[in-house]
DNA sequence: CTGACGTATCGGAACGGGGTCGTATCGATG
DNA sequence: CATCGATACGACCCCGTTCCGATACGTCAG
């Protein structure tokens, strides 16, 4: 059903029409994505934008139609999993190494509060982000829960289970706004072995 | 020092000067916190807030300076702690008490994901935030953990109980954003259940 | 293979429509 | 007679469109 060619109409056979490499694409992105993180997605404008690339408004509105519509875009190509390939044969070292692995980027990656509220707004915004950066993530931190269950490390019903990926997310969240420092690696994997661990019943 | 005199200055003897009551005043701050949480902070406009008030917007702009002190003045007058007064004798049914009260206004009061980043421009946004809305919240919580280590229900070294306030609140804001609905008093209950009471050593 | 040519896309710039901030002016009101 | 509500205003900004000349791609004749 072509389903991904919602996207752009590119990639048509041979003949690339367009002058605007994926190269150069991806660097429109990443700018409109920076600035979402530093000002939040009402304060970005397409001008800002397009004189950050030094592109033209023209080019971009010819490949997105409107300002929504290329932030989702954006979103959509920054699907980087940071929880993805973690497995190291126990439960209890792959939640450690899932904290290390968040509070590392920790304060980078803002996006989920930056965009905050915009996404009420606009489906295709929401949609978009939740795909892009929302279920990638629970996905894999449930595939290393799944894979401590199948491995009889926890019971499959242990009421704990439905939590951690709200814990961790909402902990490493919620720590700038508590004590107004980010949630960096020690501070999260202390984290997991103080609350994480014990409630799931592991050492 | 007269700190507080920088929000306005009333009260200054028995000569009332300005018409607007404290009532009245109440109106405003109640009207542009409710569109905060409707549209967000960069959606409001003093405009707006004026025709839903029935004032003029002279009104608004003779009492506070500009749109942020506005709202900085409207989040001061939002001191309404949930934790407070939740004082059962026992930690684990305070824990359970403040997850029912929190689930009950889980999806009204999203003043905090609705001003999410607008925050960071201002100072005296983020500090009148802070002190209305994040640290009474807290202090309530902790108060609450004080008095369970007091009656040596927990040891007052516990690692998990520094994460208690981030967790409840983390997983009160993550839910909306992992599973699609709100965090409602049932499953904050479940969570203080099955994952913060047994971290703490509590049945 | 080479070189010239058509043409689609690019960057730049301007424009209309809409909207907001914050100020100023006014008559009305209590 | 100070403060209110109403209204208008200037300055600014942004969205999305449209025009234009310049540029580089793709094609094809030689």
């Amino acid at each position: 059903m072509t389903s991904q060619a919602a996207d752009r109409p590119e990639t048509v056979g041979a003949s690339r029409r367009s002058k605007i490499t994926p190269e150069r694409e991806q660097e429109f992105f990443d700018a409109v994505l920076a600035q979402i993180r530093e000002c939040g997605y009402d304060a970005i404008t397409m001008e800002g934008i397009a004189a950050s690339t030094r592109c033209s408004k023209s080019t971009l509105y010819r490949q997105w139609k409107t300002k929504p519509q290329f932030v989702a875009a954006a979103l959509r190509s920054h699907r980087r999993v940071r929880f993805a390939g973690i497995d190291t044969g126990s439960l209890a070292e792959d939640l450690r190494q899932a904290a290390r692995v968040a509070g590392e980027c920790s304060g980078k990656d803002t996006l989920l509060q930056a965009l905050g509220h915009a996404v009420m707004q606009d489906q295709e915004l929401q949609r978009a982000l939740r795909e892009a950066l929302v279920e990638p993530e629970i996905a894999a931190l449930r595939e290393i829960l799944r894979r401590g269950v199948e491995r009889g490390e926890v019971p499959a019903d242990h009421p704990a289970l439905e939590y951690v990926p709200a814990q961790m997310f909402g902990v490493l969240r919620m720590r700038p706004v508590i004590e107004g420092e980010y949630a960096d690696a020690d501070y999260l994997v202390r984290f997991v072995e103080a609350v994480v661990l014990p409630a799931l019943g592991l050492p």
